[in-house]
DNA sequence: CCTACAATTCAACAATCATTGAAATGAGGA
DNA sequence: TCCTCATTTCAATGATTGTTGAATTGTAGG
């Protein structure tokens, strides 16, 4: 991911009914939303959140695909990984001691955290 | 972190100067930068660079001090951490298997990680 | 105290972005 | 085909944000 794009995404999710679509959709998970059901959730008018999905989409943060009639957005994960590498790289960059807290609050481990996270 | 603070966060983060300004303090490290060399190395005026630096600091991205003359600014890799942790929260939640590239990704690891990772 | 320098503040303007409601597109079902 | 529903597109408007240059604050040295 270029720094451009990496400003796309921050650009995107610096936005009040962007942000909460994009976790709203990450709960969701796979399956993803609709784009009415999101609307409903979010509280604002359907052309509205057709207007901030396309930027959602067009940042790389989501992902749509029709079904029937409905048009089904899902959180695009690779997008979000990307964004997350991106940061993690210029904050860590010559400083890893830094930013291993970041890390260590998620829970959100590699696969070798065997144990799970949330005693 | 709480959302608002992320919202802002992105923001800062989100135009193009200002990215520069980020990325530019995390490589000079904890000595930061005088406001005039961070405007000359970005190309702005001192005005502007200044606008810029002010709302990065609101942002919990940078943090200054006074030094003689100048003002000295340096990341602020709390804040910075802090904003990939939430990044982390949204992204993973329910999902770390998906999550885990960008770690491997990233250069940096939490002290936790002894060897492996990458199988 | 006066001057020089570093940085910030201020007001004005330009540019970008968000919201709204009406009209258009596109997919199914009768 | 006709009708309906889900979503998008469009144009207009209001709200935020970024840029500029001049004026101001604060620090240090002569």
């Amino acid at each position: 991911m270029d720094e451009r794009q990496a400003r796309t995404a921050f650009a995107a999710l610096s936005q009040e009914t962007r942000l909460r679509i994009v976790r709203l959709l990450v709960q969701a998970g796979p399956d993803g939303m609709a784009a009415g059901a999101i609307a409903e959730a979010v509280a604002v008018s359907p052309s509205n959140v057709s207007f901030h999905l396309k930027d959602l989409e067009h940042a790389g943060m989501i992902v749509p695909r029709r079904e029937a009639r409905s048009i089904i957005y899902s959180a695009d994960f690779t997008g979000l990984s990307d964004l997350i590498a991106f940061l993690m790289k210029d904050c860590c960059a010559g400083h890893p001691e830094i930013c291993a807290p970041a890390l260590a609050d998620a829970q959100c481990r590699p696969s070798t955290a065997k144990k799970k996270a949330r005693a």
